[in-house]
Parts: structure tokens; C-alpha cells; sequence
DNA sequence: CCTGGCATG
DNA sequence: CATGGCAGG
């Protein structure tokens, strides 16, 4: 019991655009009133070979597929309707599946990862239109496959590996745990690549360079932005691997696929690109297109898609 | 990581009304499908010895102050627009008050309790269009006191004691606290009532006989209902005090203050009346009406008002 | 079935 | 400022 005073708390966070701890209050001009979109071009279905895509995938981080459902986010997958669906932090144990998604008849092979421990944690998933030959969970290391966080799906032609990146936590209390992690995912996609080109596709938890987010200058000590994070993405490319939409789109400004819900960043368009399309190199020629769908609502990621002749 | 099937968990409870453990699954027949409603009278402002009332007191338990007032209760108090208003299970700290109550001019005396340890947990309120003489908090012994479950203001002419009594709890893993409660708050009002007569109003949260639930059978073992709680009740009236609805309305069914949000009870009237004006003896002449508001909506509980000359 | 807190992002 | 889980009712 006990007497006091009006609140005045919050507001610390202000020019960070993460939701990650160490504000930085040096900043003076706010952000423009007129927010700088970025306008996905009309998706190319025929790649630099002629060929025309045969496949498409999409990926989005759902922040949470119960109320990601009960926000239609399935309306707008039936309107994109990819022949793989990737989801990330479902969080959402499997008994917990709303039935709308568990019994869409458009997606008969479905495949659920959840964290063994904290429930409502993490958690991905994939849902296919056609069966794959063989579908694995996590990366083959214990310390890495409690949570949920990785789905290997094996086609006749490639790989398709969707993953949730740990993030690095505020305060960067995880980056020890990340940079671990980057190193042992790295190790096992290189392993894979060994039998069959792969397509990793997922909330890969990094904005790789400067034109990757709004604010690089305010947020190189924040999860997401860190020099560590940045060059596991760059030795992940260096191992063979392409970043699709950069590969397409080099000088792309503005192209974001992740907002935090706070400071109205969404609508400013003060957003990160945390989520991709990463191809073995032999993939490329086959390589259409890359789509940041950043009209679709229901969480703080939008979904991309890829067009791919595979 | 784990794979399962679909969710069935939930509908243990059925035929038990207060949310409460140890569901009775013997019950055969289903709620009547018309319910039984309780209405509320006209208010008679003139009590048994000619004199008008002069003062009206309203109690009600908010279930969370913050939510209530998002759910326009305080425009329902404005309508109703007693001299005092008491609330109970305000569960919010003073500092995070909304700005909607604690800047409401028709009540410029506001005294709050809020629990000490557990935030968002218990907690009661008064609010005062007059100034009284004094304002406590608590009943003055240490183990009670911690949780912002009563206060006392006093007026010329009595007390007005308001509380939120402790929940015996699921499976009554509080009973054993709550009879030390209910041993020391009646002395403490015996003690208060030697100086002045009182008002005591609230959630007492005990149901006293069978004609104040609509399961009296079911719930015997239930957190409200047991013997334990119904003869402290029964011990407080023998201390010299009256229930005032009951007084008014000897006969009265289907009379609730409380319904649980589970299962559709308030839809089909399954409650309880929890919420009391107790008065001592001496004021009994004074008692005009009280009222049981249910078609107030914004809790679990609706508000009770009392109408007397003092 | 609701509340308010909490951890997490 | 969202999510999901939790204790409490």
C-alpha cells in the first residue's frame, strides 16, 4: 500500500528503432513527415537464362501465427499462394495450432518446429504443396536445437532451409550465444551444400550493410547491427552463398521487412531488412526474382517472396 | 522441437461457476435456456422512519481499474454519481493510475491502497465528493496490510470501511489466511463500531447462504461458499451488524453481484452475490434502498449502491 | 474467460 | 508496442 504520483516512465527509447536497449540520445532532426516507401516492382517471372520460375517461396517472421491468423495473415498467403510457405517465430506449440491453419487443404505437408523449453518462444514452420523427399529439424548440434529454429525440407532439385536467427537480445546479452550459433549454421549449410544447391529462407536477425536499415549510424551497439552479426552475414555469403534481393536490387534504398511496433516506425518506413532469400551459387542463373511484400499486414516483418526455376 | 496433435485441454470446469478447482461433473441437466433474471427495483429514497436519504455510497469491484475505465465504467459512475465510491481489485499502482480518474473534479478527495508486494494485484479505492474527517489504510496488523484491502474514512456520522476481502483461492489454498482475516477484520470493525456506527461495503467475497448463488449445491467446496467463509459472515452479522440487501429483501433470488467470465455465466445469470453493504445495527433506521446494478458492464462484478440517511 | 504483470523482441 | 505465457480470480 502505498502513495504517490503520476507516471513518466517510458520514452527512453526514442531515436532507436529496434526496440533494443542503449538509446542513443544524440540525435537531433526528427524523421522526415513524408515517409520514403519502398515500391516492389512487378514481380519478373523469367530469369537471366530465359527460363521461366517454376517455384515460389515466401518467408514471413509472423510474430505469432495465433494472432497473426486472427489478423487474416492466411487471406493474404491464399492470395500469394507460394508453392512453400516459410513462417517464423510461430510461437505456438503444436497442440496450440489454430485449426484454420492445420487444416488448409491447399498446404497438405506441413512441418512444425517449437522450442522444447519456453513455450510461445521462437518456433518456425513450412508448409508445402507438394511433398518433399525428406524433411529435417534444427542442425544436427544439441545446443542449438531447443528452440525451434531451423527446418530443412530436401526437393529433387535443392534445398530449402528456413530458419529463426537468434536474436542477440538487448543489450546484446545473446551475442556470445549468436556468434556461436552463426558459425555451426554456417557449418552445417556449407555441409548441405556439398550434396544439393540449398535456398535459406528466413528472419536471418541481421541487417547486412548500411542500406539495409534507416538508422545504420544509431544502431551499430544494437542486436541486429553489430560488427559480429554483419560479418557472420558477410563470411555466410563468402562460403557461397548470394543475398538475392541484394543481388538483384544493389542499390536499393528504403527496403525494409521488419518495422518495431513502437514510434510509429512502420509508417515512417524507419525499418530494418532482417529477412532473405540466400542462394548457393549455383542457383543464381534459375534466380527471377526477390519480392519485399511490405503492403501485407499481421505482424512486424513483411513477407518476400522468391521466383526461382529450379 | 516437438511434433503432436490437436488441442482438447480446457472444458474441465463445466458446472462450476466460480472458476474455482474441483469441477462436479455429476450435474445432468443444462442451464434453463431463458434466464432467470434479478431486476432491479426503483430506488426508494425514504427509509422505515420517514427521513430522506442523504447520503448514497456505490461499491464496485473493478477487476482491474485500467481496463474498467477503458470500458467507460467511470461514465457509468458519472450517471450514477454517488457521494462516495468505493472499488475494489483495482490491481494498478498509484503511479499508473489513468489520468481519467485521478483528474475527475466531482471527486476531489481520492485515497488509494494498492498491494505492496505483488504488482497489479488487489488494491481499493475511495473516492470522495466531500472531505472526511480521516482517512486509514488497513486494519493495523502487519500481515493483513500488505495488500491494499481496506480503507476506513470517517464522516460526522460513522465510518465507511471498504475492502476487498482475501480469495480463499483455487483449490482453498488460502482458506487457513482467510479465517485469520476474517477473525481480525471483525474485530477490527467491533472495535471501530464502539466509536461510531459503520458502513462496510465491498467484495467480501463469500456468497453468505444458498439463496446468494445459483449453485449452491456444486460449490461447497468451492472459494466463496465454503462453511468456513459463510460462518464468518454469519459470525460478523452476530457482531452486532446487518447485510442491508438482504434486510430489504429477505426473499429475493437470482440477486448476483458476480459472474464468472467463464462460460457464458452472466448470459444465463449463474453468479453470486459477493459485493455487501454490512451496516451496524444503529444505522438500520437510516437504510433507504440498496441496489444491485447489474446492467452495469466493465468486470466480473457489476455495482451495488447504498441509500441512507445518516 | 478476463485482468495485470513478465520476458522477449 | 506487440507477442505469448503466467498467476490470480
Amino acid at each position: 500500500m502505498k502513495r504517490g504520483k503520476k507516471t513518466e516512465d517510458a520514452a527512453a527509447d526514442e531515436e532507436n528503432d529496434t526496440g533494443s536497449a542503449s538509446a542513443k540520445k544524440t540525435k537531433k532532426a526528427k524523421e522526415p513527415e513524408a515517409p520514403i516507401l519502398y515500391e516492389d516492382p512487378p514481380d519478373k517471372m523469367t530469369c537471366k537464362d530465359g527460363r521461366e520460375a517454376n517455384m515460389k517461396i515466401t518467408s514471413w517472421n509472423v510474430d505469432g501465427l495465433r494472432a497473426w491468423v486472427k489478423k487474416n495473415g492466411l487471406d493474404w498467403v491464399r492470395e500469394e499462394s507460394p508453392d512453400v510457405l516459410c513462417l517464423q517465430e510461430t510461437k505456438c506449440a503444436e497442440k496450440s495450432l489454430p485449426a484454420a491453419i492445420t487444416s488448409m487443404p491447399e498446404y497438405p505437408y506441413k512441418y512444425w518446429a517449437s522450442s522444447d523449453e519456453k513455450e510461445g518462444y521462437s518456433g518456425v514452420a513450412m508448409l508445402c504443396k507438394t511433398e518433399p523427399i525428406k524433411v529435417t529439424y534444427g542442425i544436427g548440434k544439441e545446443e542449438h536445437d531447443k528452440e525451434g529454429r531451423v527446418i530443412t525440407a530436401e526437393f529433387p532439385t535443392f534445398y530449402l532451409v528456413t530458419t529463426y536467427v537468434p536474436n542477440s537480445g538487448r543489450g546484446l546479452v545473446r551475442l556470445d550465444y549468436r556468434k556461436t550459433w552463426d558459425v555451426d549454421f554456417r557449418a552445417y549449410l556449407s555441409e548441405l551444400d556439398i550434396q544439393k544447391p540449398l535456398v535459406l529462407c528466413g528472419d536471418l536477425n541481421v541487417a547486412h550493410q548500411e542500406i539495409d536499415l534507416k538508422n545504420p549510424k544509431g544502431n551499430k551497439k544494437n542486436a541486429g547491427f553489430t560488427s559480429d552479426e554483419r560479418e557472420g552475414f558477410t563470411q555466410l555469403l563468402e562460403s557461397g552463398f548470394t543475398d538475392s534481393f541484394r543481388e538483384l536490387y544493389p542499390e536499393q534504398t528504403n527496403a525494409y521487412t521488419f518495422w518495431t511496433y513502437m514510434m510509429n516506425s512502420r509508417s515512417k518506413n524507419v525499418g530494418w531488412r532482417l529477412d532473405y532469400f540466400v542462394l548457393s551459387s549455383s542457383l543464381l542463373p534459375g534466380l527471377c526474382d526477390c519480392k519485399i511484400r511490405n503492403k501485407a499486414l499481421g505482424s512486424d516483418h513483411c513477407p518476400i517472396s522468391l521466383h526461382i526455376a529450379v
